[in-house]
DNA sequence: TAGCTTTACATAGGGTCCCTATGTAAAGTT
DNA sequence: AACTTTACATAGGGACCCTATGTAAAGCTA
């Protein structure tokens, strides 16, 4: 029912639709930073997954709304909890120095992800907004 | 010729070849963490796009050596400096305390990276090996 | 209100990138 | 010489992203 890994772009969506509630598929495309046809795709898979739900909307026939479900809402739940306590099991790991200095940390690495900072990856995502390759 | 972006895997191959010299394909999909055909496939791109060449051992008629050409050297070099520049860019736009807490904090980043801390987005890499699904 | 334009999605077709299963040929073993 | 193992390549399929285009509802204009 529900696969072991999502995409960055499916897990982005799920929290987002998580924390925000229902959302048009046009606007989660753009908060997402893909396609229309793509988040239309994606939404196909999470739904055939049993994630999310379309529901149509009564003011406007056009408009599609997508909502997480119990399901989708209780993964994502459960991803924040694994990659917490991992980065934890991680942190006691270290001696005293090392954790004080992150701690001391937090808050410049909280200015620099507010910044635009995108991990230590970090090749892509130039543009806070995500947007695709539209702006050649 | 050189396309302006690469896959996660495929960036990360051309950093594999252009710092450690020319690599067994096989080799080179355990470094990487996909298999052998999805190596392959992904050298086969790669060469066509004039990043690496495949050439044949002399002492074993079924290896193949990959090797990155000087165009693709050249992309990774492209590559750490927009990194590197990019990152300075922020840290310089941090005030005194941020960039002194940052930088205290350095090696304690440096350990948890070293202990298999894979980012803020930090979904997969559970495994330092990188490998493929095959351990179920 | 008929007709044009815009908006919101869906569909079609194509490329990347990853997988499992399988083929081929060289190297090593018995 | 025949079998097994090793190193790649190929075939087929799914996920995930794109551009181009279709469809239907909504809005606007004459």
């Amino acid at each position: 029912m529900a696969p072991r890994d999502l995409s960055l772009t499916a897990s982005s969506t799920m929290v987002t639709l998580t924390d925000h509630g229902p959302l048009r598929m046009t606007t989660l495309a753009e908060t997402e930073g893909v396609t229309q046809p793509s988040m239309s795709e994606l939404v196909n898979r999470l739904q055939r997954d049993g994630l999310v739900i379309r529901q149509r909307d009564a003011d406007d026939g056009r408009a599609v709304c997508v909502a997480a479900t119990a399901a989708g809402q209780a993964l994502v739940g459960e991803r924040r909890r694994e990659r917490a306590s991992r980065l934890a099991r991680l942190v006691v790991t270290l001696d005293e120095e090392d954790r004080r200095a992150l701690a001391a940390a937090e808050p410049a690495i909280r200015h620099l992800i507010a910044k635009g900072f995108a991990g230590i990856d970090g090749e892509a995502r130039f543009d806070k907004e995500r947007a695709p390759a539209s702006q050649r």
